[in-house]
DNA sequence: CCCAGTACTTTGCAATACAAGGTATCATAA
DNA sequence: TTATGATACCTTGTATTGCAAAGTACTGGG
């Protein structure tokens, strides 16, 4: 038991809500995701992500684009679908949820 | 892809966080920690909860004492090990960490 | 004696983050 | 033309772990 291991659990539960949360801003492609979850210091690699944006656009959650680039091979630009925008809302307050859930139950006033 | 299965994700996260702190409040026995963390709208079965409070004895963070009860089987009355407190006090920080860098994340300023 | 209530335990399953490796495209330079 | 490096996307195998469901065991009342 170390706490990277804590760290990289609780960071699980969040993933998908950053991600759709990123999304939600601007069109990005897979390294720009990264790039802004590691500017937060929400460490991702590579194989975490590419399925789970598979997984969100079966999900009907998003959708993409190719884009050819300058520098290399095309990219799948990702944007929300409706059904995304909606989804995002409801991650908004199950996370705002959490947050009390968790203040309430780790105060520091014993019962 | 339903919301329901986003909360159980995000409470994943948390889930080993919140039974240290309230283990550290107070002895409690499996009943307690389920009442409170149902109080918290932290929903948690019987089959979450064994096998997590097993993991985290085995790993040292708690221990147990038996104690007689008038009214059923026996107890098991759990406490933080001298580990355990030094462990909840890093996951308080991980915790406080991870909800800053979702809030960067998700902040509803346009990049 | 059985039954209901309480408490702890175990088994099998499904979801998923991660490590590691693979494939494909493009620009540059020998 | 061929080799190299950078970039981008994808796949496979593994380990963890929450959960549903079923099981075991102790207690007291009818």
């Amino acid at each position: 038991m170390n706490i990277e291991r804590v760290k990289s659990q609780m960071r699980k539960g969040v993933l998908e809500y950053c991600i759709l949360s990123i999304i939600s801003k601007d069109e990005v492609y897979a390294s720009d995701i990264l790039q802004t979850l590691k500017d937060a210091k929400l460490i991702v690699v590579e194989g975490t992500l590419y399925p789970l944006l598979t997984r969100l656009k079966n999900d009907g959650l998003l959708n993409y684009r190719w884009e050819e680039s300058t520098s290399g091979p095309p990219r799948k630009y990702y944007g929300l679908t409706e059904m995304g925008q909606k989804f995002l809302q409801e991650m908004d307050a199950t996370w705002e949820e959490l947050v009390a859930s968790v203040n309430q139950t780790t105060s520091k006033t014993k019962k």
